[in-house]
DNA sequence: ACTGCTCATGGAAACGATTCCATCAAAGTT
DNA sequence: AACTTTGATGGAATCGTTTCCATGAGCAGT
């Protein structure tokens, strides 16, 4: 019936303006043209309701706008709400944001940064997963990168260019250590440490907070999966029985270590204190309500976002304050 | 010091395989070619690693590839679950994912789709919100849409091609009326329903599940923040104390039920029941552990883009079934 | 041997924007 | 008055791919 409804284009609007192509575009995006032609090209442009096409665009300057995220797990609270900042942030400026899960596999990883590179995304914030070597042709192929809640681990012969990259962190230091300093005060001297592969940062800030007290066996590492992080919080609790706190990486693990002190029937907070890394809602409704290192995990995505977006200055790395937010899960050691 | 790394084109490969481009072009895309062709190409492509650029393709074929997923939040854990099944399954056509973010406003969403427009994205899941009339034109512009978890609002002199967008639904009536029997099973009459405005199929569903023992200022709606959902919970409780039993449309009203209820000091289940919509990993943690009607969010997602993928087939509504999982949150009215 | 057919092949057009460059007029400088 | 400078302008090139179309070779049927 009607037809095919072809798109205006940028030619369209020049011959209704009566001027150049040439002349369209650099009024459209602010260059200079006499008020006259600037006036008649705006008009055309909104009686033919044109909306200059991204296709033609990014061809041209051989770059597709929009900012790619690379989340370990969109399902995980914390990266949720990072992503929600990134989407925040990247709406302000118009772009569109593209995200992919790791599932803190280097190998997918780098599958979807080839892809990344197919399709011209040139501004990625990513949440590495592994030695982040796949990085580096990446970032020598022109991709402007911003690592987020993680920066690469840092092999001693690891490039320079990976050194460089800048990255926008929580202070897990901090947390640690005053999530740790918390529980000793309340003469916890068996301290468990529960992490996933990914938070190698923060399992050596554990080591270097609880100092001498240093038990190796309590520091548990676990992969990123619900079974995994259940097995490895029963498997703490039931190999070491003296173990009298526990801190977790993340709130998956303290998802399991609540679920596995449960079945195990050890009481909470009565027979095991617990902090759980980063605060989520349902933290506040848990039985009993657990103190948490809240993160603030949208304003990581959103600086992040920042970051990538202002390649002009040239940018360092933040790190954004923790807080221990204390509810019901600690008590004193008996 | 190195030269600015200009991307291998398919000329390059056209060069070194002594072909024209267009036979790369056909041999790279499952075109005929005689099989010694076809070597000396795909030879030439592995030695050159070349990967073909999505710009040209997108430009040439006037649609950028990719699946576009708008949400309403995606903090929420059912979207992040139902995001996570359209990533999946997008992952396995090898197509990229760009997400928005709709905050279950038609206005942000209206943004949203003339953005999609502007990046020429043709294929769209999303979780509508409003009447959806902004969607009309969009679909007349050849966007091809698959609506997830609702459809939109039916207004009687809705446009056709509306009711023939294809949805991916949860079995909410089913969901509704089991929960409803259950309640009733347990002798309560008075059940109250918290629901957003997005789900006005499920506030539908509530009423005729209670049938002539409706009451409708039990049925009480709230905007899409934490803030109103409490509101909303506190709200009925107060003004009605006569409740017995709740049931609400998704888990961040379940979540803003069980903290009003907690600082009402309503015991659960003693003095209220309460079943929520969606069952989210917290449920089990929660004290008591929650009574869901658990929907399987992953799924949605991935048949949504499963559906938007193959245009080829006339698409039809598919509607998915929900689960009551009996938990502790409910008892017997006292 | 001639005709008709199939099939592989490469040149060139197309997609829609940006941007280089040449042109031209008007204003300013000597 | 002759020159330079400035600024607006439009034509054409460009980005990398797909696809239309013409060409020519090979082959079978008469």
């Amino acid at each position: 019936m009607s037809s095919p409804q072809r798109r205006t284009t940028i030619k369209d609007v020049a011959e209704l303006a009566g001027v150049g192509v040439a002349t369209v575009s650099r009024v459209l995006s602010g260059g200079s043209a006499s008020a006259e032609t600037r006036e008649r090209v705006l008009d055309a442009a909104t009686k033919l309701d044109y909306r200059p096409s991204a296709l033609g665009r990014n061809l041209r300057q051989q770059r597709s706008g929009g900012i790619a995220l690379l989340v370990p797990d969109i399902t995980d609270n914390f990266y949720a709400r990072l992503a929600d900042g990134v989407l925040s942030c990247a709406r302000s400026y118009g772009e569109p944001v593209t995200i992919g899960v790791t599932g803190d596999d280097p190998e997918q990883e780098a599958d979807l940064v080839g892809s990344l590179l197919e399709q011209s995304m040139d501004r990625v914030v990513a949440v590495p997963s592994g030695d982040g070597e796949m990085w580096a042709p990446a970032l020598r192929a022109g991709l402007s990168v911003v690592f987020a809640d993680r920066r690469v681990w840092r092999a001693p012969g690891q490039q320079r260019v990976l050194a460089e990259v800048p990255a926008v962190l929580a202070d897990d230091r901090a947390g640690v250590r005053t999530a740790v300093e918390y529980l000793t005060g309340l003469g916890h001297r068996k301290i468990g440490f529960l992490a996933r592969h990914g938070q190698s940062h923060r399992m050596q800030a554990f080591r270097d907070a609880v100092g001498d007290a240093l038990d190796e066996e309590l520091v548990v590492p676990a992969r990123a999966s619900r079974d995994s992080a259940y097995a490895a919080a029963a498997g703490l609790l039931q190999r070491r029985p003296d173990v009298t706190a526990v801190l977790t990486g993340d709130n998956m693990l303290g998802e399991a270590a609540v679920l596995a002190a449960r079945e195990l029937d050890v009481r909470i907070p009565r027979d095991l204190s617990l902090v759980m890394f980063d605060d989520v809602p349902w933290a506040e409704l848990c039985a009993p309500p657990l103190t948490v290192v809240a993160q603030p995990a949208q304003d990581i995505g959103y600086r992040a976002a920042e970051l990538v977006m202002r390649q002009g200055r040239r940018p360092r790395t933040v790190t954004l304050p923790t807080q221990l937010i204390v509810r019901g899960s600690c008590g004193p050691r008996r």
